[in-house]
RNA sequence: GCCCCCAUCGUCUAGCGGCCUAGGACACCGCCCUUUCAAGGCGGCGGCACGGGUUCGAAUCCCGUUGGGGGCACCA
């Protein structure tokens, strides 16, 4: 077998989207199985919508979800527009050949011919000799083009539903369609997998390649991701760029190994897998040729399960970012384990452990009227005596807490809600006592007799 | 309107003619553990869209219906 050389080839129009991350993974994971390439190409030759910040996020993005020049398999990142000399002398060449004509009508001209805005070209300008215009590629008019996809299988189009398409604009300038193809050839990729949306597109250049005279490619038209109404996910409406992920606390390793399972599978009863064992399981011939559900639900789960497989210290790292720089990060370590446990996405570090650094806990209303249910005057107080002198180690805490309780006839498990808000603000949080012990006794003290100034109005 | 794709629990998937009494995961619901909340353990709910074929046998093959989706730019 030849050497695999894939592309992935987003376009900088916008923030990194989460199904370009799938397609580059998807593309990624043949490269790698099958030690070719992975040819990353920016595709910016529409000037009027690119930034380049959107290219540093395309790059970065890939990046963080491991795609990056560290394996020897990735190769670039090459720019389209670099490429514009041979594109235009593509179709210098398919003009030359007779392939392709120039055109100067207007859509408006094309519908009042064809009487029609769905009817398309009408192939009026074929035999006109043009010399200038816009520059169109004669598709035939019978028979049928075949897309041969790994996904799909066989896919026909019949060609007298295909306009004879424009690939360059009466500038000159090249277009999508055919700048494509040309890269695709002079960067020898034998395998395209990328959306769905562009199988139409791989009709077109089932037509072109050979007209090129090139050989085809083998296609895979991945499944559209969706949203819970079922549509193609859109940056208007839906949450899609990678990069709010990254800053909301969702690991790179769970993001890969959820995005790895929307359309596929490893193909055992196991879903959390670690990159290089997807790697080697993945089949473009595997991928389920059906739209997928981002469902941010399971991601999370895949999140949970991510943090709590960390290292402790690794743990601790990646919540760096996600807490005040003045936070001791010294107490911060002697709570972090136990809220490793406790949360799903690392940005949900703060309200778990914010009490150890405030000057006050953070109160709200709602909290504090439920747990002050219970005789918390008496609980309080209680609490506040026995503290004084108490063995400072969790199991001596909880006893006293303990024991305050059975005094008022309460179990602890309601004796322990006035103390947990008292001391932490919260309803829900870490075990009390590790918490008390690490708060120390008189920061404790002090927010005990607060709690219950408050309480007495 | 035209072209194309798709169809297994609510969701993501396993299944590629007999292993299926359809498996797993997320979600949901119980129970256990328990100082709250998690985590963990155990259990439960729940699906082959429908109708015809083909076959000794169909979730798996074929056709149709219905339902979803994608594409129809001098964008990518």
């Amino acid at each position: 077998m030849t050497d695999v050389r894939v592309r992935f080839a987003p376009s900088p129009t916008g923030m990194f989207h989460v199904g370009s991350a799938r397609a580059a993974l998807f593309n990624w994971a043949v490269a790698e199985r099958a030690q070719g390439r992975f040819i990353l190409r920016i595709e910016d030759t529409d000037a009027s919508r690119n930034r380049p910040e959107w290219t540093e996020g395309i790059i970065a993005a890939l990046d963080w979800i491991g795609i990056n020049g560290t394996n020897p398999v990735f190769e670039g990142p090459y720019f389209q527009s670099a490429n514009e000399p041979q594109h235009r002398e593509a179709v210098a060449k398919l003009l030359a050949d007779g392939k392709a004509y120039h055109c100067d009508c207007t859509r408006e001209q094309v519908q009042e011919r064809t009487g029609s805005k769905d009817k398309g070209y009408d192939g009026h300008c074929r035999e006109r000799g043009l010399t200038a215009g816009a520059v169109r590629f004669r598709t035939p008019d019978e028979g049928v083009t075949v897309v041969d996809d790994l996904v799909r299988g066989r896919v026909e189009f019949p060609n007298k539903a295909q306009e004879d398409f424009v690939i360059a604009r009466s500038d000159g300038s090249p277009l999508y369609v055919l700048a494509n193809a040309v890269d695709d050839i002079t960067q020898a990729i034998t395998h395209v997998a990328r959306g769905e949306e562009h199988l139409p597109n791989a009709a077109r250049q089932e037509l072109l390649w050979p007209a090129l005279g090139a050989t085809t490619p083998v296609w895979a038209h991945l499944p559209v991701i969706v949203n819970e109404q079922r549509k193609k996910l859109s940056k208007r409406r839906d949450k899609v760029a990678l990069e709010d992920y990254r800053r909301e606390g969702y690991l790179a390793e769970a993001m890969v190994n959820y995005l790895m399972l929307l359309g596929w599978g490893p193909g055992d009863d196991r879903e959390i897998m670690p990159w290089t064992e997807m790697a080697q399981l993945f089949r473009l011939e595997d991928v389920n040729p059906s739209n997928a559900f981002f469902d941010e639900k399971k991601l999370r789960a895949f999140n949970g399960e991510y943090i709590r497989a960390l290292p402790l210290e690794v743990f601790e790292e990646r919540c760096e970012p996600f807490l005040d720089p003045s936070w001791d990060r010294e107490l911060f370590s002697k709570v972090a384990a136990l809220a490793q446990t406790r949360i799903a996405v690392l940005s949900e570090i703060r309200q778990n452990v914010d009490f150890l650094f405030l000057e006050e806990p953070v109160f709200d209303q709602a909290s504090w009227d439920k747990a002050m249910k219970n005789s918390p005057l008496e609980i309080l107080t209680g609490y506040l005596d026995r503290i004084e002198s108490v063995n400072w180690d969790p199991e001596s805490l909880k006893q006293a807490l303990e024991e305050v309780g059975t005094a008022q006839g309460l179990k602890l498990g309601k004796a322990q809600a006035p103390v947990r808000v008292a001391v932490t603000g919260r309803t829900v949080g870490l075990p009390l006592f590790e918490s008390i012990e690490v708060l120390g006794r008189e920061r404790t003290q002090e927010r005990l007799r607060a709690a219950l100034a408050r309480l007495r109005g």
